[in-house]
DNA sequence: CTTCCTGCAAAAGTTTTGCATTAAC
DNA sequence: GTTAATGCAAAACTTTTGCAGGAAG
């Protein structure tokens, strides 16, 4: 498996100069048991005693230290998950009624095909040290069923 | 070529009961000039005596009648591009140090196969009418030469 | 002349910041 | 003890809204 989150984080944050608090814990345990990107909302009712301004300031001590990363919606509000390496390398499906967001896996040889690819096709642009992101944009089952 | 721009906005605003107004054509305009998602201070600076709150209500009714689409990214505030079927089907290279984002297209052989497995991966989760959403992650030229 | 659009100003919502206090090392 | 984290409240910033005046059909 995969080394401890809570060990990587605590290292992680160290090497900026920070530590890793009961709130940041908190928060990474939060994330890591929900399992998908959460809103700033979502955050505020999972960790009801935590205040606002610490959720906001520990995400973004979190996102400088590569513990959480930002996720990109086009939602108002900020929507946060573990870094990949702390997880699994993953994409999105993103249902465009709901927002709801779900972690998927795609076939291996996908994956390895997409990467080469954009490898290529990145490098003709001057870009360098690419990763890619790959979201799937639908109507997930909930919201085909009850349209609204 | 594909079909009129202009005609075609006409069109899908009075679909919903709207004008196409000369405020909305010089936004269609812009957009389609700078051939890339550009964000609302990009447009307010672009359009110089554009109402602030006319472009973000012009930007939602444009929306609404599938002329422009809002695109997500992990900045502040909106990124809108032109809808894809007024463009071309693309993708795009998001620069993660100073945000710029750029179209590019990828070869069709590839685009052919994530677009395939995608619908795979989806039907597996009862996701329907699935769309892709691919971007490349990196750093561009300048800021690679320019680190800051 | 009726409906929609625009400008202005105010409000709402999200995120950031200052400062005194508390906790971690 | 020194440095960093927290709580509280206020501020900043992005986006939305109400309403009166103006433009479009």
């Amino acid at each position: 498996m995969r080394p401890d989150v809570h060990a990587t984080a605590t290292e992680r944050l160290e090497a900026v100069g920070q530590r890793y608090t009961e709130q940041r814990r908190r928060l990474v345990e939060l994330l890591q048991r929900e399992g998908q990107p959460l809103t700033i909302p979502d955050i505020l009712r999972g960790l009801p005693d935590m205040k606002q301004s610490s959720v906001y300031r520990n995400l973004a001590d979190l996102e400088q230290a590569d513990v959480v990363r930002r996720v990109a919606t086009e939602e108002e509000f900020g929507r946060y998950e573990l870094t990949e390496d702390l997880t699994l390398h993953h994409h999105h499906l993103i249902c465009r009624s709901c927002g709801r967001v779900e972690d998927i896996t795609i076939p291996v040889d996908l994956e390895r095909n997409v990467d080469r690819t954009l490898d290529r096709v990145a490098r003709r642009s001057g870009f360098a040290s690419v990763a890619h992101r790959l979201d799937l944009i639908g109507t997930c089952r909930e919201c085909a069923a009850s349209p609204g």
